[in-house]
DNA sequence: GTCTATAGAGCGATAGAC
DNA sequence: GTCTATCGCTCTATAGAC
């Protein structure tokens, strides 16, 4: 059984996506919990307290598996993005939040460098057994490869967020052709 | 001369990258200013109004040049947000806040589909002198193309943003890689 | 076209009962 | 741990003088 800080955090998000983060009020957040001010406030200190718990969003989707191709896994990170529209527009906006508020910019720092990791984690296992690079020559082409994965994961979000005709389609080939060029 | 719209839309855009669009307040807005409450809504009909108007950011930085090859204008374009982070902390806060503001959504959209419509252009005319497609593969690869930029420019202003130890040299080196393959 | 003053609503947060 | 009631403040926007 989910916890009710979990159960307030999971309500608080279903608010901010729709209305984002300032324009959300709190009693619109103790509206959509079905709960009272006294019962939030005895579980977060604050507004910022509970958009920063919002802002850690659940990252289990975004993991390697086992014997998964590096640009398998990123383009299944692409698929659940794209079958999760408010996924997607939730990291959108907090993103810009981040820039303002520094609560929620240490949540998202620490959540885009945690993909970072596991996405070079997944290349640099991949490319130890199939190619053939001294150890300086693998880490300058990890720390591209890195930025590449996380430009093709972040682009996706803001675009499919922002932009009114969004071509996936076109979006995904590109992907498949970065990636796969080790 | 700078028309009074224009001198109030600077102070409005210099008080929201600071604290972000819904954050600041008018009374912020009119400090900046240095006018009054008074003197902004005789040109604004209301915050939402005056936001729309500072979402719309100066492209003309982002307009290839004559005999630019594609890839140049496209590394200038980086090379212009890297050195103007005021630029690249605002348009992330803009992005952020068009998923939920309607009238900011409808610039950004605007203003990344000019922005696409000119990167396709300018590897159009470059393709028809240099490489050999059908119509038919141009258009698909102009597509493919076009993803891939937008997704270079818009990761590079969310990274940059977001990311506290983000290396701007790898992600120079991954988008040259990128834009120059044809 | 710009000013000052303020209306009127909504905000985040708290107190105290249960 | 949750409730109701409410405080004190800040917000956007307007009115009316100049």
């Amino acid at each position: 059984m989910r916890s009710r800080r979990a159960e307030l955090v999971e309500a608080a998000r279903s608010v901010f996506v729709q209305k984002g983060y300032q324009q959300a009020s709190m009693n619109d957040v103790i509206a959509a919990s079905g709960l009272s001010a006294g019962a939030i406030y005895n579980h977060f200190s604050g507004k910022t307290d509970i958009m920063s718990a919002a802002a850690r969003v659940d990252l289990s989707p975004f993991e390697a598996r086992k014997d998964e191709l590096p640009w398998e896994f990123v383009e299944r990170c692409l698929v659940t993005l794209r079958h999760n529209v408010q996924l997607t527009r939730f990291l959108a906006i907090t993103w810009g939040e981040a820039v303002t508020v520094p609560e929620v910019a240490e949540v998202v720092n620490e959540q885009l460098s945690l993909l970072r990791l596991r996405v070079v984690a997944s290349y640099r296992a991949w490319a130890e057994t199939e190619l053939d690079f001294s150890p300086a020559e693998l880490e300058s082409w990890l720390q591209v490869l890195g930025s590449a994965v996380l430009s093709v994961l972040t682009g996706f979000v803001v675009q499919a967020s922002t932009i009114q005709d969004f071509d996936a389609d076109s979006y995904f080939e590109f992907a498949r052709t970065i990636l796969r060029q080790a």
